[in-house]
RNA sequence: GGCCUGUUGGUGAAGCGGUCAACACAUAUGCCUUUCACGCAUACAUUCAUGGGUUCAAAUCCCGUACAGGUCACCA
């Protein structure tokens, strides 16, 4: 009996060997340089800002290098798989205009070293197992986990390493004759690598973005298949599919760290070729007084249902997370404010080493600016994609009234220096509601006069000005002019620096006025430049304000 | 407890042995302005977690300490 015997008393049904899979899936042929990158999530939760980074650092590789960028479903993990989980990635990547090369996704597969999705790759796995039991690299082990979590126990009581190693690896000498017998029996058991390492011997390590490392070999004798559902872990999952995919370069958080001695010696026992392994950071969160790891749970904004709903545009989350991603990314973006973003050197080199906060002030700062250069009509087409999906009335008003919502989102649009009053789409209904006769007229907002706070003075300015002065077809400067001959009109100043050098010659000056006129006509205190708004409105419609009131 | 990593202003950070420690965001003030915003200007780390060492010279190199994070699952 031979290591042999237990392969195949283990996988009777394999008959596929690693030469048959090396012809299968060969060698990419790409130009020199080109990376071939994953995406690689798994559907335990829904998309949060860490997969979001990990997605785009590798897009930016890919496709700046002339690569492939692909999605790989990592679903072995069949109890905690969500719901929803898998639709969301791909929505969520389809949404940020992240379009991978090769993926499979409802049935529907694109690119040649698929499957996609782990779950179908089982017997790959069980090839690569077999033949590890076949070297004698590989046994199965017929602890339970109660046994295993006692030997943890203990390490932990007298300060021992914790693991599966040395002589807490109990069945890893047991005789083939043994083992397949209690493999016949039924026995429940995992498969475990049988490590060669040695914990006292170092190995250096080249990771891309710290650079030289030197960690411990591995010598413990990790699961590589698990008992219920003969499933790879991680681990071997790793080792198999981002060889036969070709993988060259590996994004992953900063959590796989540790686990490289793992995959360095899962590597040189087949004989393969690593791949670049770049750690990216964990975005941290300030809670109170203390930073931790965000939390899907407890913070909305680790998950990006947060942006899609709140309507940050696609490019500003992509930006915050490469400003967080790479140090030299905002210069770039300010040296060329219009080049895809995929244009950018991603350089692992200048990625923080350490954790990152994610800074919403910063994210809304980018953004505002992403849409302050929004064409009006372009503003308008993202803001009606994004009301249809969260606001189904205010869609349904932009709709209706499309040229006229187009205009008043262009009032000081589309000039060298744009407002920038909009961080995101879900606030705009906010900021131009007094616009439209159905939010007026439903709106329980009240007049709240600031300047002037007497209301029948306010009253008689208004009147005033729209019977003698108000006329629709002025333009700027004669509008300008005779909102300071309606001031002069009431006692107010002409100019500010008039009434400054003697306040008590007015009543106050134009700025009053105008602020007067403005809530008057809008309720606000706060609105871009008042002529349009003005112009914008219509006499009919500031005539019934003004009765309104 | 073992192993790995990190520690520069409120935040992201640049800096990699030699003038005042970049830049961006945030904050504050002033100017401009019909308001807000924009823009412009100014302010904000006597100091780079800490102790020691090397050096004519250290945030930058070395050692120790503290603190923080990651990991040590039949989860990824």
């Amino acid at each position: 009996m031979t290591n042999k015997d237990l392969a195949n008393t283990i996988f009777p049904d394999i008959t596929k060997t690693l030469e048959d899979y090396e012809k299968e899936y060969p060698e990419r042929n790409l130009k020199e340089g080109a990376k071939v990158v994953r995406f690689a999530p798994s559907p335990t939760g829904f998309m949060h800002i860490g997969n979001m980074m990990s997605a785009v650092i590798n897009y930016v590789l890919a496709k700046k290098s002339g690569g492939v960028f692909f999605v790989r479903n990592e679903d072995t993990d069949s109890a905690r798989t969500v719901e929803g989980a898998v639709d969301f990635i791909h929505e969520t990547l389809k949404h940020y205009g992240i379009y991978p090369d090769e993926y499979e996704y409802k049935g529907e597969t694109v690119g040649n070293y698929g499957p996609y999705i782990q779950s179908e790759r089982k017997e790959i796995y069980q090839a690569f197992v077999k033949h590890l039991i076949e070297i004698g690299r590989a046994y199965p082990c017929f602890m339970s986990k109660e046994e295993v979590d006692e030997i943890r126990e203990n390490q932990a009581a007298m300060k021992k390493r914790i693991g599966i190693y040395g002589r807490y690896a109990r069945y890893r000498n047991l005789s083939v004759e043994e083992a397949i017998e209690r493999v016949k029996r039924g026995d429940e058991y995992v498969i475990r690598f049988k490590s060669e390492g040695d914990f006292d011997k170092k190995f250096v390590f080249e990771e891309l973005n710290k650079g030289k490392m030197e960690f411990p070999e591995n010598d413990l004798d990790f699961p590589i298949m698990k008992s219920e559902d003969n499933l790879p872990t991680y681990h071997f999952a790793h080792l198999v599919d981002d060889h036969l995919m070709r993988t060259t370069h590996v994004v992953r958080g900063e959590e796989w760290i540790s686990s490289v001695p793992v995959h360095y010696e899962l590597f040189k026992t087949f004989g393969f070729k690593m791949p670049k392994y770049i750690h990216n950071t964990l975005i941290l969160k300030k809670d109170g007084d203390t930073i931790r790891k965000i939390s899907k749970r407890k913070d909305p904004e680790a998950l990006m249902f947060f942006y899609v709903e709140k309507g940050y545009p696609a490019l500003a989350v992509i930006d915050a997370v490469l400003t967080i991603a790479n140090s030299n990314y905002e210069e770039w973006r300010t040296a060329h404010p219009e080049t895809p973003f995929y244009e950018f050197e991603f350089n692992p080199k200048k990625m923080s080493a350490s954790g990152a906060l994610f800074d919403l002030d910063k994210l809304d700062n980018i953004s505002k600016n992403i849409i302050s250069k929004m064409k009006a009509k372009d503003l308008y087409e993202e803001l009606l994609a994004w009301a249809r999906k969260y606001d189904a009335d205010f869609a349904a008003l932009l709709e209706k009234n499309g040229d006229y919502v187009t205009s008043i989102l262009n009032v000081e649009r589309e000039q060298k220096k744009p407002r920038k009053d909009f961080a995101h789409y879900s606030e705009i209904k906010d900021k131009i509601w007094y616009m439209f006769d159905e939010l007026w007229n439903t709106s329980e907002k009240g007049y709240v006069f600031q300047t002037i706070s007497d209301e029948n003075e306010v009253r008689s300015i208004g009147e005033k000005y729209l019977n003698d002065y108000y006329n629709e077809s002025d333009d700027k400067d004669t509008w300008f002019a005779k909102i300071k001959d309606l001031a002069e009109n009431f006692g107010y100043a002409r100019e500010v620096k008039e009434f400054k050098e003697d306040p008590s010659k007015f009543k106050g000056h134009v700025g009053d006025v105008s602020t007067a006129l403005r809530i008057l006509f809008t309720k606000e205190s706060m609105t871009p430049d008042l002529y349009e708004i003005m112009k914008l409105l219509g006499k009919d419609r500031l005539t019934k304000r003004l009765e309104e009131l």
